[in-house]
DNA sequence: GATGAATGAGGCTTCATTCAT
DNA sequence: CATGAATGAAGCCTCATTCAT
């Protein structure tokens, strides 16, 4: 009597419960990448039952897209602070800040993004991407309206910029030889030059 | 009644055997994605048993490793033949022809790309992505000798440059949107800038 | 019709569904002999899925092993439990308590213990063996010390001792002639002599 | 021109192939162990095409039965030279021979003895321990009649006998402490006592 | 006779999901 | 709500045996 058998009873709110799975599922996968993880990995690393997994997701890719969308989320987030001071914008600052944004997210979250963004239901049906191409686009679009860009066609830019940088992050994780500043200078070269009107005279 | 099991025995070459699996992996891979794939797909698309399989590969990874290394080979081989021309390089020419390569290859094969680039082993083990690599940042280091181009950092410069590329090709595929002229006059331009001299005077 | 695919789910206590599992591997490998013995036999024969033989072994022959460790088990709790009677221990009586334990337990378990020997890993990682031989040359010094056998090299007779009994009685179990009386009067003559010391005069 | 592709052909009689498979299967089964050798190995180790195997043996099966009688024919004869020699029969030393005839044969053989016994069809079905039985309860009959030795039963003593030399000798191998003389010596001062008679007086 | 490519049944093991407690 | 034992559909791979050449 007293005490119950077993471990002492942690109460939890279920929003708390699924953020602990969530946190434990990013975890995990960061560890042992898409396919190799179980839900077994993630309830054990949760601290729950296998059953309490299903109280809180319909199934593993339920949560494998949940966090698709947290970490799409984070990232624009943070992106939006980083870039969204007011003020006349100065619109270089604001891409040198962004390709920072991007290179420094991406290196720190590089392996939970290979593991979330390839396994699981097919990325189609996931409206992350394509917020994230509109804030490249509109930032694009608002440069060459104030006159500081040029590109004859922003969404595709968009595009192509955001994949050079997810390119170049992605890969420097996989071949395990990750230097930052050097990205980044390398990243600003490259987007400036992208982005920048012909020179003048 | 009817068809008894199993159709006659055909005997090919080990060298036809061998493509016939490594052509009904790539499409098998193209229709259902990397992980769906089973051994017995490919096998029942190639039309043997399923113990033929193991007579030309040691594993799953295994096929999937080849079938990596033949795309990327397929893929230099076309590149290369389209940019290596003799006579004056014209590097912006070789460039264009680069760009166009690389989007009409990726689009022809985006679905296999995804599926055998996620799948399988740890591409770190593989070759394939660094000779990309090399082919471009050697295209590029000679431009900058011959003084048409300019960066200061070549290497991650043709990372930037493959993965914008890549990207903007792979998310047309998923996205079901290809407009493969847009998309080549984006990446030209894209390309171009990012590649060039500083404007004179 | 009648019933449906799998009955209604049964759950048992670990430590029970590990016995059961445990039996059933015990008297299939009776039934069919070791490598013949397959792990859906077990399971089907302890009434679980086949799933379900693996939440208690890692492998076949994690359950292999445990068999093997406790038959020899049971088997030196036998002998212990027969010879270890207090008071001045009658050696003679000793050993015959000793030949006829051997007898009839390998009598007894014989089909398992073909089974379950000759499979799985190699027994050179167990301990079983050794545990048996150290009982018996334990009780060869002794009898050795107080003056009533005579040997030489009491360890080699301990397994020339063992086998022999043991060879008996997989032998006639083998066989299919089991007269358990003709072989218990034989080992004992056979085992006198081979303990006794050299006769006086 | 001239050679013909692939490997000149070996012509071999009919006899000879069959020895040469025997031989292979001989030499894996020492090296890999009963259930893990394949028809494959041997034939590899034979130098013949897998196909070639059923040529000369119905099965894999038939070619560990014809391993079995094989060696038990050749231990027996060599037995029988050994004990062979003619004019007045010394029994004990006949016994001698015997025992380090028995350890030999099982310490040279140790490896082959353990694969080809415990694999394959049940050995119920063969001859080859019952000749072997025979030949040392002849043996032993014999030593009685010459009041030589004493028994009362005379084949449960045979198999004792043989069990005893046959487990030490196995032990020994799979122990990897082997140690020749101290087996014989111990052996065959425990087989001496066992036939002796008591003691006169 | 010889070859070796082909077969396919079947074994072991994993793991997402369910459900009785 | 929580638990964790139980489920069973698959998946990968092996290998004795067959058969067209």
């Amino acid at each position: 009597m007293g005490a119950e058998s077993g471990r002492t009873r942690v109460t939890r709110t279920p929003a708390d419960r699924r953020r602990d799975l969530l946190d434990a599922g990013l975890k995990v996968l960061a560890a042992k990448g898409g396919p190799a993880t179980t839900v077994a990995d993630i309830t054990a690393e949760a601290g729950v039952a296998k059953g309490t997994f299903y109280l809180y997701f319909h199934s593993k890719d339920d949560l494998l897209v949940a966090l698709r969308d947290q970490i799409t989320a984070d990232f624009l987030a943070r992106i939006a602070h980083r870039v969204g001071r007011g003020g006349e914008p100065d619109w270089w600052a604001i891409v040198d800040l962004y390709v920072e944004g991007v290179i420094d997210f991406l290196l720190e979250h590089a392996d939970v993004h290979q593991a979330v963004w390839h396994s699981g239901p097919d990325p189609r049906t996931t409206r992350s991407a394509l917020d994230t191409y509109d804030l490249i686009s509109g930032m694009i679009e608002q440069g060459v309206t104030a006159g500081v860009f040029a590109t004859s066609d922003p969404q595709v830019t968009a595009i192509l910029l955001f994949s050079a940088l997810h390119g170049v992050a992605d890969d420097a994780f996989v071949l395990g030889e990750v230097d930052r500043d050097r990205l980044v200078t390398a990243g600003k070269e490259f987007v400036h030059k992208a982005l920048a009107r012909p020179g003048p005279s």
